[in-house]
DNA sequence: ACGATATTATCGACATATGATAACTATGTA
DNA sequence: TACATAGTTATCATATGTCGATAATATCGT
């Protein structure tokens, strides 16, 4: 009951399938009084997060576009991640889509993707979607990457509702040990099929942020000897990013 | 002093120039005392609008970039304004940027834009960037769509500070007529040195918005001939998205 | 202009925010 | 390792804003 979920509670009802909400709709769902949601409404719309549409409904307002452009241009990550990615994707001189992730709450998150001009897939991974924490090597390097405590709670959080046990938690764990020494991990078909995942770690210290650098590419395309040049890739353009995000020398910005 | 402006404050110290904030700074900028901005600023962080970053500082979170997905996925003028920006920049078969923008409060904000791949310029327009109301094409057509309340409205808010007279006003309403009756508007260098705007008003009855689709060239390409084509194109393509973006297919036409 | 629907205003009871201070937790350093 | 410092959370009495049923308006569709 902290006053910024009551706002949230109302935005989190947009989604790609719903996208347009009456007052009636949000209060039914809620099981909220009209009353006090149209008062919730009232404010969200004043700020710019929602904004009035067709036949009283009431759909994502602009100020989500604002605030996005602004992570665009300050977000370290971002900032320094959008053209390495870029030069990533040129370098493999593959069909392939670059992908720059980062943990969310409970999930991964594509912040940037970057693809070949005449792509000819689409995965699932794009900007701002949220993926899910136990598939496909984007979200495995970056499991491996947190401290055991964090990682047992995020498992938890996972497996509440599905019946899971603790011998799988510990097959987790070594899992990821292992994707920890190997220093990258590859996936195939976990999140598409047809499609694979090769993905490396990025630390960024400052953005304080667990994050990776991952390609995707189709499944048919991909031997041996290629799999080898996109990993040494991967791992050479993170070391090149992780050093461009690492304790800033004297410049620092905020302050 | 509303719920929701306890957290828009806060999330408003953040800016392009300025996007790290340590709770102190907060606290001294918006002269509120520490103890209560360490707890909005944790509501915030919880739901993924803020997150801590380097030296005690917090950034902008990805909840916005989640929402921004939303957005771009879900609103019509964006579903249908971007292919065919896209068409019309192609189409122009000249070096230059097409823009989609919309009110935004008491600004104007661009939601879209498409430049040709050898852009040799960066107008200032760009997704999620809001822009003045009185200056440029693309302004121009969209305060031309407003009724006259609203319109005096804005204007009175854009003009409190400074000292204005009535007849700036009335000026600005025969200007506006004019461009009404025109069709379209074109100003030179209001933005951005040796750039033209082109804008043409879009009617999105369904999306409430008042909306204009705008086409940005180099001043020293433009001649008479190639700014009548552009017009064409822009007022062709404007018709059409405004067809899309009407309430219904009903076969009856005539309203 | 009309009826229907959407939105805002009202108000007592109640819950939550406020802000000074104290307690606690990282984080870095000798 | 222990200490110091900055950062963060907890506490608590009080004031202020919220809640939700209902009534009053405003707006929409025709």
């Amino acid at each position: 009951m902290p006053a910024l979920s009551r706002f949230t509670t109302v935005l989190r009802l947009f989604s790609e399938t719903r996208d347009a909400w009456t007052v009636l709709a949000m209060s039914d769902a809620l099981e909220v009084p009209a009353s006090s949601v149209y008062r919730t409404v009232r404010e969200l719309v004043a700020e710019g997060f929602l904004e009035p549409s067709a036949n009283a409904t009431y759909r994502l307002g602009a100020a989500f576009v604002e605030f996005d452009r602004l992570t665009r241009l300050t977000d370290p990550l971002m900032q320094m991640g959008k053209p390495i990615l870029q030069e990533v994707v040129r370098q493999a001189q593959i069909v392939c889509v670059g992908l720059l992730a980062r943990l969310y709450h409970e999930t991964v998150m594509c912040i940037a993707d970057a693809a070949v001009p005449g792509a000819t897939f689409h995965p699932s991974y794009e900007r701002g979607r949220p993926m899910p924490l136990m598939l496909g090597a984007t979200s495995r390097v970056i499991l491996a990457q947190l401290p055991a405590r964090r990682l047992k709670r995020l498992w938890e959080k996972e497996t509440l509702a599905r019946r899971t046990r603790h011998k799988q938690f510990e097959e987790l764990r070594h899992h990821l040990a292992a994707v920890r020494r190997a220093g990258y991990a590859i996936t195939r078909g976990e999140i598409d099929k047809g499609l694979v995942g090769i993905a490396v770690p990025l630390v960024a210290s400052t953005s304080g942020a667990t994050a990776s650098l991952s390609l995707v590419v189709e499944a048919k395309i991909l031997d041996r000897a290629l799999e080898h040049r996109l990993v040494l890739l991967l791992i050479s353009s993170a070391q090149m990013l992780s050093e461009d995000l690492s304790p800033a020398k004297k410049l620092a910005s905020g302050r």
